[in-house]
RNA sequence: GGCCCCGUAGUUCAACGGAUAGAAUAGAAGUUUCCUAAACUUUAGAUACAGGUUCGAUUCCUGUCGGGGCUACCA
């Protein structure tokens, strides 16, 4: 069922009340919610909205045709807005006044809000004490959570627009949204770096080397696992040792952890060593996730949560929850749900990934108290966030159910997942810069580009390039695998991004033509003017946003939002092309479609915004 | 081995249990004196397989086959 809108009652609304008044007058019962759902008629059938009969036919006692018939008369007769009806098989196709739809549409055009961006305000009142959360409880959603030990790539970049567009489109849905990274910024692995650093790098920094920080820490820990995996080969050979048996005797490995335990014991050498290259890391992420389009209300540090999550566990083993064994290592017993035992403190009482997330979680929950907690975080985690969950339940932290992974499909090469050993990662930053540079070719080869100066150039390429990957990535449901073929370069044609980008540039190119006195005008001229079936689609389309909105947020996936605006520039260029809006003789009808061109722009914008897509004025 | 996810045109993606399974791209053929041809039109092409549930199944259930993931005192 669509929102509640305060004021005006939609004719959905009123149609669906005819409809179970109707089945009640007969049968005495009422119909189910789901069963009084309309659809937008489909294209091939003549109608606006249809409502499928079968689910009355066993109370009524009817034949579909007669059901149908029986209830397209009646809500003809009493809803103005219903001009007349047809019936195909089990479907009534209810059509709605051309009257009707220009109401709509001018109350669209100078309402405060346009299509699905109503805000927290405009939720419906007793929302919040039907759930029995006291006052705006927030949703807190994760994404992005990159190591500091190497650069962001295409699966980080997938990550990171569907948190960013998740969040976008929660808070269209009337919530409020914390975003949130978590960076894990300790550990082993940062210590590869630390350590190839200090005995390859003779001080080198970003300043010295110009490289980005992200990419200059990202070489070391390279470095590093060269050097160790040569250092692995040689013990091999010399001693005759198995790999794992080389590795653990390896001096590299056991600097490594020596280190750690450094870190761990906060050694100011150390300390200073770590901080002034994450630093480095810092600075360099900045720049992608600028670049992405992204950002975060609050950014959280493993180190900070590490030790909070320790402390839990503690607390958990002294009241008995959680058991130690002989070897001083603290577990959860999940037997109970069918699961493994989960180490949480190793033998050496250092932490593990879980641990961590357990301080997170509580050290988040203390900060905002949310409704619910999202992560966004690919589904190779499954079973870790199945077993976070259990182990808060064990723990007797009722935030537990709050946690809701998102849980998104990885993106493939054609010869399967992404290999830093086989060197397939995708970086985002190399994506980003082909992208652009894609964008401005393909701009200039079409020369449209003279009335801009340099710095309007860029930003368009910029606006076109990025457009096309987020489109790209965004479209395809977030819980399926995706594949990414780097031999070919991402589509600019057909369903993609510039795309639907052009298509608001040609609208926006009419509007100015048009000019706002025009514009102004056209609100009033447009009544009366009939409306011809590709206007009808259009319209549709328009209209059906704001439930599109609310579906991608309840069901986490921008890809519905996304594959909404491709079906509404694709309505509009066919529409176009047949139709002339400023140059139709009638007034009225010029008028119409001058304010159909108008709120089609504005939705466009809208609903790729909630993308993080833009959308220029020429291209 | 166990658990989880996924199999839709050549390829990449769609389809709250609803009508004749939509698009894009690649292929073939067209459209520009006209508000931007990054557009539009026509054409050909798919639900892995076998059962079941029901008015109706790509969708839900069972089995088979194929692909991926997880199953660390890594993160």
């Amino acid at each position: 069922m669509p929102r509640q809108k305060t004021g005006t009652m939609k004719a959905e609304e009123k149609i669906a009340a005819v409809v179970a008044e109707m089945i009640h007058e007969v049968t005495g019962k009422t119909p189910e919610n789901k069963h009084l759902a309309l659809q937008v008629t489909r294209r091939e059938f003549e109608g606006d909205l249809t409502l499928v009969v079968f689910p009355f036919l066993k109370a009524l006692r009817q034949s579909p045709e007669q059901a149908a018939q029986t209830l397209g008369k009646a809500i003809v007769e009493r809803l103005d807005e219903v001009s007349s009806y047809q019936v195909v098989k089990g479907f009534l196709n209810l059509s709605l006044s051309d009257d009707y739809w220009q109401r709509q549409l001018a109350e669209a055009l100078t309402g405060e809000e346009n299509g699905g961006h109503e805000g927290p305000a405009a939720a419906p009142a007793g929302k919040e004490e039907a759930e029995g959360v006291g006052g705006q409880a927030p949703v807190v959603v994760e994404y992005s959570s990159p190591n500091t030990n190497k650069p962001l790539h295409l699966g980080h970049v997938r990550n990171n627009l569907l948190g960013y567009s998740l969040s976008l489109l929660l808070e269209a849905a009337g919530q409020k949204v914390i975003k949130v990274n978590l960076v894990n910024d300790r550990g082993i692995h940062i210590c590869k770096s630390m350590l190839a650093w200090m005995r390859f790098g003779q001080g080198e920094s970003p300043e010295s080397s110009g490289k980005k920080g992200d990419k200059l820490v990202g070489d070391y820990y390279v470095q590093f696992e060269q050097a160790l995996r040569q250092e692995v080969e040689e013990i091999m050979a010399d001693q005759g040792l198995d790999r794992d048996e080389a590795l653990s005797r390896a001096s590299l490995m056991r600097e490594a952890r020596d280190l750690l335990r450094r870190w761990e014991a906060r050694d100011p050498k150390v300390m200073q060593v770590w901080s002034m290259m994450n630093g480095w890391v810092y600075e360099g992420f900045d720049k992608s996730y600028q670049r992405l389009g992204v950002e975060f209300d609050k950014v959280y540090y493993e180190s900070d949560t590490y030790l909070l999550g320790r402390d839990i566990v503690l607390e958990g083993l002294k009241k008995g929850l959680l058991y130690q064994k002989e070897d001083g290592s603290v577990w959860a017993d999940l037997g109970a749900d069918g699961l493994d035992d989960k180490l949480l403190l190793r033998t050496d009482g250092t932490s593990v990934y879980m641990t961590q997330d357990i301080g997170t979680a509580q050290l988040r929950h203390d900060d905002f108290h949310a409704r619910q907690m999202i992560y966004v975080v690919g589904n190779e985690q499954n079973h870790h966030f199945n077993v976070l969950k259990k182990v808060l339940h064990k723990l007797g932290k009722p935030y537990a159910d709050t946690i809701h992974h998102l849980s998104y499909g990885m993106v493939e090469l054609p010869d399967g997942r992404m290999k830093s050993r086989e060197g397939t990662v995708v970086d985002a930053d190399d994506l980003m810069d082909e992208m652009v540079r894609t964008a401005r070719k393909t701009t200039e080869a079409l020369g449209k580009t003279h009335s801009l100066d340099e710095k309007e150039k860029d930003l368009l390429y910029h606006t076109i390039g990025l457009g096309a990957l987020k489109y790209f990535i965004l479209k395809v449901d977030p819980r399926k695998n995706m594949l990414f073929n780097p031999e070919e370069s991402i589509d600019f044609n057909g369903n993609t991004g510039p795309f639907i980008q052009y298509t608001h540039a040609r609208i926006r190119s009419v509007l100015r033509k048009a000019g706002d006195a025009r514009m102004q005008e056209a609100l009033l001229a447009m009544r009366g003017a009939p409306i011809i079936p590709k206007e009808k689609q259009l319209l549709k389309l328009l209209f059906e946003y704001p439930s599109v909105v609310e579906e991608a947020a309840t069901s986490m996936n921008p890809g519905r939002v996304a594959n909404h605006m491709y079906e509404l520039a694709r309505s509009f260029n066919q529409f176009y092309h047949d139709h002339s809006i400023l140059g139709e003789a009638d007034q009225a009808s010029s008028s119409f479609r001058l304010c159909l061109a108008r709120y089609c722009a504005e939705i466009l914008r809208t609903g790729m915004g909630l993308l993080g897509i833009e959308l220029p004025e020429k291209m």
